[in-house]
DNA sequence: TTCATATTTCTGAAAAGAGAGAAATCATAA
DNA sequence: TTATGATTTCTCTCTTTTCAGAAATATGAA
């Protein structure tokens, strides 16, 4: 008994899709995730297949794209051999687990990489080549550490500081 | 007289290359970026050619991506009708520049698409599906809000806030 | 204006990515 | 363990993107 999606529920999902793509992920595992967040309870694959009317496996695959970005989880239905999925419901909790798997995937080995050039340009003796290497590894190592501080809070502290926007950074070109 | 580089710059172009693609830019804007991040002084189009082996048309396509994410600069030197390209050297700059256009990109029309099916679904009195649009749409303007109020900072901010890292999120979760 | 050269746009071929259906694998009730 | 059905992986096709080369356009000196 999959929710059957009105017209209105079908035009966000299609939107949602269209956006994905320009997010780097795929139009379908978008719409996947767009057809979870709109629904009350937890749905199996084979409702997803008819709701959006995507191949079986097509399905298969965006789940786990989705559980990659951590943005479903699993259910299991007693007396029911079939999984069942829900979307993370808090948007903005939504909006971390993007963000986070998208910087590992944009960043990944970028500092390694960046480094060996960097000693390289070092050894031979190319000052001006290393000095650039290095503003950009100091960027990109940078970057990690933040991801990786933004993880041990809770949500509930980036939907404050994005509520206080200006406000904010205002207060750090104080300090 | 184009800058002729060694092999560790090229190694490094091609994979600041091969990052770019993962950010959804073309490998070769990304290689022409990465050159003209390594180059002492502004160069042409026909340098970024040679040194690059890449198509003439291809430079100038990838040059005008640049210029829309603000990552290079034109200069013209006198008596030469060639144009002559710098990237910004400073490097949160650039990530800065990268961010917002990316930014712009990607949630483009998108707070309009998702309140013009939040109406809708408030006109259908469906109310469950109306309170997850509303949700999403408080999401994305909100992420809006503070891109507008970010850019009327200067870089030096992010720079001192990034390399607070965790210590501004513990500031933040007191408040 | 005309010529020479710099630059952009057009076009098509090659590569990459998405997604459907078939085949294989896995899991659980009996 | 076996049978049944859920799930994943494989393969092939279709679509999209990338990029080289050709054609067209723009710019500036004479």
């Amino acid at each position: 008994m999959g929710m059957q999606i009105t017209a209105t529920q079908r035009r966000f999902i299609r939107r949602w899709g269209e956006m994905g793509t320009r997010w780097g992920i795929s139009r379908s595992t978008a719409m996947v995730h767009g057809y979870l967040y709109l629904c009350r309870e937890a749905v199996n694959a084979e409702d997803i297949c008819g709701a959006l009317e995507l191949a079986r496996s097509n399905v298969s695959t965006s789940l786990k794209e989705l559980e990659q970005f951590r943005l479903v989880e699993r259910e299991s239905k007693a007396g029911d051999r079939r999984t069942f999925y829900v979307a993370v419901a808090d948007v903005w909790e939504m909006a971390r687990r993007i963000l986070e798997e998208r910087r590992r995937r944009e960043t990944e080995g970028a500092v390694a990489a960046v480094n060996e050039c960097l000693r390289a340009a070092k050894d031979e003796g190319d000052d001006f080549t290393a000095t650039r290497m290095e503003a950009m590894q100091e960027l990109l190592s940078t970057a990690e550490n933040v991801a990786d501080a933004a993880r041990r809070y809770p949500t509930s502290i980036f939907r404050k500081a994005a509520l206080m926007g200006g406000k904010l950074l205002g207060l750090i070109a104080k300090l």
